[in-house]
DNA sequence: TGCAAATCAGATCGAAACAGTCCGATTGAG
DNA sequence: CTCAATCGGACTGTTTCGATCTGATTTGCA
C-alpha cells in the first residue's frame, strides 16, 4: 500500500517540469540537478515516462523532453501507472491473471473491485497542475 | 500501488473468520483449509494479526483465535496496516523518516498528504462486515 | 564535409524486501 | 504424568526494486 521510490521521484520530477512551462526544453541532467534525484535514475525515469506517452523525447545535442499534454491533462494515476504498471490492488483484478486459489467462490473480490475503483479515482482526480501550483 | 499477497490473503482470511461468527474458535489450520492459503503462511498471518490486536490468541490444545472486535469495528485499513505496516504512500509522510533530498523546498509534499488521506479514508470506510456479507 | 559534444535508450549488476518453510515453546486433554 | 495440538519466532530462497554503466543517435561547429 505504498508507491515505490521510482514513482515518488517521477511525481516530483514531473511537477518540476510543469513549473518550467509547458513547452520548455527539459534535459534529464537539468531536472536531476533540480530535484536531487540521482542522474542515472532520472534518465531511466524520463525514458519510461516518454515511453508511456506522458513526455515527448528529442535526441541529439539540443534534444530533451517536453510535456506531451498540458499539466491539467496529466493525473497522478497517469504518472504512477507509467512507472509502476497498472493500478490494481490485487492480482485478481487486472485482466487475465487468475491464479487465486478461490477463483469463483471468493466473496471478497467484488467488494475489492469497488475499493480499487475508489482508490484509483482519488489518484486520477489530482492533476499535475494542482500538484505544481501552475494554473 | 498494490498491496502485497500477504495482505490479500489476510483480507480473505479475516472475511472467512467473520462468516464463522464473532465468538467461534478459529484455528489457523481450519482457516487455511477454507481459504486455500498455505498453512505455514496462514500461521504467520494469524500471528501478525493477533499481534496487531485484531485477533485474540489462545495457546494449547483447545486454543485458537477469535475476533477481538466485532466485524463492524474492523476496517480494511486495519488489516492492511497490521500486515504491511502503516499506510503511507511516500516515506516523507510517516513520522520521523526524513531522507528526502528536497526536504523543505518540496512543493509536492503537502498535496501528497491530502492524497494519502483520501486513499486511507477509502480503505478505512470499508468494514469487515460489509466484506463478508455478515450484518 | 568530418568531428565532437550532448543527449536518449537499452542492458547489466547489486541489494533489499517479500513469500514461504521449518522448528521450538506453551497449553490443555487423557 | 505423558501426549497431542496449537501458537510463536527464526531461517532461507526468490523475486522485484533501485542504481549504475555502456552503447546508439542526433545536432552543432570547425
Amino acid at each position: 500500500m505504498r508507491l515505490t521510490s521510482l514513482a515518488d521521484y517521477a511525481v516530483v520530477m514531473m511537477a518540476a517540469a510543469a513549473r518550467h512551462g509547458g513547452d520548455a526544453r527539459l534535459s534529464a541532467t537539468m531536472l536531476a540537478g533540480e530535484t536531487g534525484v540521482p542522474l542515472p535514475t532520472a534518465q531511466k525515469l524520463m525514458g519510461r515516462l516518454a515511453g508511456a506517452g506522458l513526455l515527448t523525447s528529442a535526441r541529439g545535442t539540443g534534444g530533451g523532453f517536453t510535456l506531451a499534454r498540458g499539466p491539467e491533462g496529466i493525473s497522478l494515476a497517469d504518472i504512477i501507472e507509467a512507472v509502476e504498471g497498472p493500478i490494481a490492488m490485487t492480482n485478481c483484478i487486472e485482466g487475465a491473471a487468475h491464479d487465486c486459489a478461490l477463483e469463483g467462490s471468493c466473496r471478497v473480490k467484488p467488494h475489492l473491485n469497488v475499493v480499487n475503483g475508489a482508490v484509483r479515482g482519488a489518484l486520477a482526480g489530482v492533476s499535475l497542475a494542482s500538484l505544481s501550483g501552475v494554473a
